[in-house]
DNA sequence: GGGTCAACCAAGCAAGCGCTAGTGTAAATG
DNA sequence: CATTTACACTAGCGCTTGCTTGGTTGACCC
């Protein structure tokens, strides 16, 4: 019945929302429970999105952001070498899970809750995000460092980092710099 | 209100539910649709099972005891090098992940909708099941045949083989033995 | 100092939810 | 034949759901 801008009360709001999915599941959160996390009352709630639907919407396309963002720097900040790209790209991914990642554990776990438009246009972001990580191992694997088929490399290198979120823990003794490393490392053959 | 044993009636009901919790996810496949699918009537469907919580036991249950059965039988029958018995135990696993597909992504997505008691009987069948990969994957480490942490190789190789429920296609032109072949040859160091 | 507008609220509707109670019935069991 | 068992049915209770409606508040603006 209003606006849906990117006002930053609205970012706020789908920061909290973001937690309680996590906790709670998408379908199990309902609008109550949302605008009492927020200290609204849930009529409220409708005046910042259109439907629970665009809640969920807001917040995989928050995490998503991010992510492509961070990644982008890090590619843009580290040497050239393929070994380097493909380090900086783990560890990029590593950290978007752990500052965005309610966001992240929410998109993994609730696309499927997504509607048909909302998932359109997520999608095309989140194939920007893989075309990155395709072009850092295409260079690898031109370059020797690693082998295998690139469909299938990049694959299985993504389910590796996006399998932490169940069981990495931010307050353990591994850095994700340290985790990225030894993904790297079990990965590359050694040098010729 | 009745039974809750094993009979071959509530197997096959089992089953399509899993389907049906694939396709809706659970929190949104009510016992209406659990019970039309099943060409029942909803009150009905509580003579099987005690609530819905335990149609989702049941499903996840089933699976876990069929991955840890094909997981057993693969590791009997092959060669006793790290090589074979590394491929051994993905191409199980990734023939699993095919034969009893909706049973996994139930176990995958839906976990934490089971309540308490449900997930700690079911989490000590799946440790028994990573305690066989965590085993192979010593041997390997040992062998020499790969490299790194025992703890962040079986989570990284575990991540990769189930990330391959979102875009593994059955009807597509990779068997289960070729991806494993190709999982086992990028992470297998030259033979020295 | 009247007008604007985002932000919020109280109240509630229509639909759908998991689950229960009580009954019917055909086959198996004594 | 009498009883039990397994499975299915009908009917609906009590509650929660996402969302709407109609209205109030208070900060800002010319």
């Amino acid at each position: 019945m209003n606006v849906m801008n990117d006002s930053p009360r609205r970012k706020e709001l789908t920061r909290q929302a973001a937690q309680l999915f996590v906790q709670e599941g998408f379908d199990r959160t309902t609008v109550r429970m949302l605008a009492e996390e927020m200290g609204i009352k849930s009529g409220s709630l409708f005046h910042h999105f259109r439907d629970k639907q665009e809640i969920l919407a807001a917040v995989i396309e928050e995490g998503t952001e991010n992510a492509l963002g961070i990644a982008r720097a890090a590619l843009d900040d580290c040497d050239s070498d393929p070994g380097s790209r493909l380090h900086a790209m783990a560890r990029a991914h590593l950290e978007t899970l752990l500052t965005d990642r309610n966001a992240h554990v929410v998109a993994l776990y609730e696309w499927r809750r997504l509607d048909a438009p909302a998932r359109s246009h997520l999608s095309h972001l989140r194939d920007a995000y893989e075309a990155l990580w395709e072009e850092v191992i295409d260079e690898a694997l031109a370059a020797g460092l690693i082998r295998g088929d690139r469909f299938l490399v990049s694959r299985f290198v993504m389910g590796a980092l996006n399998w932490t979120v169940r069981w990495y823990d931010p307050d353990g003794e591994r850095t994700p710099d340290e985790l990225a490393r030894e993904l790297v490392a079990m990965l590359a053959r050694p040098a010729d």
